[in-house]
DNA sequence: CCTATTTTAGACTGTACAGTATGAAAGGAA
DNA sequence: TTCCTTTCATACTGTACAGTCTAAAATAGG
C-alpha cells in the first residue's frame, strides 16, 4: 500500500499557485500558467487539488490567512491604541506601494466574482470579517483605557479603516506613489482625533 | 454615394455594451453577448466599433463622463460646501447599497487590467483625475469661504475621498447594506470636522 | 428603375483552454 | 527482486470564443 511519494511541496505549490492568481485573475490565469509556476505537472494539480476553481478556493483562503496575519497582530500588540492604528495605516502605505504590488486578492476576486460565486463570497467575508473584528477589538480596548473617545463608535470605525484598506489595495494595483497612499492614511487617521 | 442607413443607434448601443462590460468584465463579456444586449448584429459592431477592445475602451470613457457628472455637479454647486460633501456621500452610499448595484467600471477595470494596459489605464487615471479635482477645488472653496479650517489640505482630503468611494464601490459590487454604507460615510465625513 | 453602398445574417477559421485518458517512470513494501 | 501504487509526461477531446468571409437584403441617389 505504498508508492511513489509526492516529489513535490503541496503548501508550496498553493503558495505558488495563489502568486499566479493574484498577478493575472482567475479567468486569465491558465493551467499551463499554474503548472508552470508551481512546477507541479497538470496532472497532480488536478490530483492533489482538483479542477482550476478547487485551488482556486484553496489559494484564496490561504491568501487571506498568510497576508492579513501582520494586521491583526499589530492591531493585537498590547500598546496604545492609535500607535496600533498608526502601524497598520503605515503598513498598509509600504504594501500597496511597492513595485510589483498586484492588489489584494480577496478584493480582486470581489471584483472578478462579485455575488455570483457562493464560496468566493463566503472566503472574502470572513477574512473582511477577521479584519473588521480586529480593529473593533482593538478600538474597544482603546476605549476601555480612556485612550479613545468613549462616543466613538468602534463598529462604525472598523468598517471605515477595513473600507480605506479596500481603497487603497485597488489603487495600488494600478501602481500608487507611496507619499499619496501616506497622505490618504494620514487624513483617514484624523477620524479617531476628534 | 449613399446606402442603407443604420438601423441602431451607436450611442445606445454603446451605453448597453457598457452595461455588458459592467456586469461580466470584460474578459467574460462574449461579443455574442454584446450582440444581443445592443440588438447589434456581431458585423455592424465590428464596423461601427472596431474589435472588442476598442468597443471597450469607449465603454468604459462613456461610462466615466455619464455616471460621475452627478457628482461633479454636486461638488460643484454653490451652497456650503459640508452640503455639498454629505450630497456626494450620500449619494454614494444610495447607489453603491442599490439592489443590482455591479460596482464601478473604472474601479472593476483597474483590477481586472492593474497596469497591463496603458489605454486602460490611462482612461482610469483620467476620470480618477476628475473625481479628486471636483472634490480638491470644492474643499478649496470652502477653505476661502472660512467654512473648512485653513490647515486643511485640499489635496490630500480629496485623495482621501476619492479613496473612500473605490472602496464603497468595490464593497458594493459584492453587496453592501445600505446602513453600513451610510456609517462608512459618517466616519468619514469627520476629517472635515475638525 | 437601376446602381452603388451599407447593413444584416449566418457560416467559417483558428486559437486557447479546461479537463481527461493512457502509458511510462519511480520508489516503497513484501 | 517483484509487485503495487502513485507521480510524471504527453496526447487527446470538446467547447468557447474573437475575428473574418460571403452573400443576401435594404435603401438613398441618379
Amino acid at each position: 500500500m505504498a508508492g511513489r511519494p509526492r516529489t513535490f511541496d503541496a503548501g508550496e505549490a498553493l503558495e505558488r499557485a495563489m502568486v499566479v492568481f493574484l498577478a493575472r485573475g482567475f479567468e486569465r490565469a491558465s493551467i499551463d500558467e499554474l503548472s508552470e509556476a508551481t512546477g507541479v505537472v497538470r496532472q497532480s494539480l488536478y490530483h492533489t487539488f482538483g479542477d482550476k476553481r478547487a485551488l482556486f478556493l484553496k489559494a484564496l483562503d490561504h491568501y487571506g490567512y498568510t497576508r492579513f496575519q501582520w494586521l491583526i497582530d499589530e492591531l493585537g500588540r498590547d500598546r496604545p491604541v492609535m500607535e496600533s492604528i498608526r502601524a497598520v495605516l503605515n503598513g498598509w502605505a509600504d504594501r500597496v506601494s511597492k513595485s510589483g504590488f498586484k492588489g489584494c486578492l480577496v478584493c480582486n476576486s470581489l471584483i472578478e466574482f462579485a455575488d455570483q460565486d457562493k464560496d468566493v463570497a463566503a472566503i472574502c467575508d470572513k477574512h473582511n470579517g477577521r479584519i473588521e473584528k480586529a480593529f473593533r477589538d482593538a478600538i474597544a480596548r482603546g476605549k476601555e483605557r480612556g485612550e479613545l473617545a468613549a462616543s466613538i463608535d468602534e463598529r462604525a470605525v472598523a468598517e471605515f479603516f477595513a473600507n480605506l484598506g479596500q481603497g487603497l489595495a485597488l489603487q495600488g494595483r494600478r501602481g500608487i506613489q507611496r507619499q499619496k497612499a501616506a497622505e490618504i492614511c494620514a487624513v483617514a487617521e484624523a477620524v479617531l482625533a476628534g
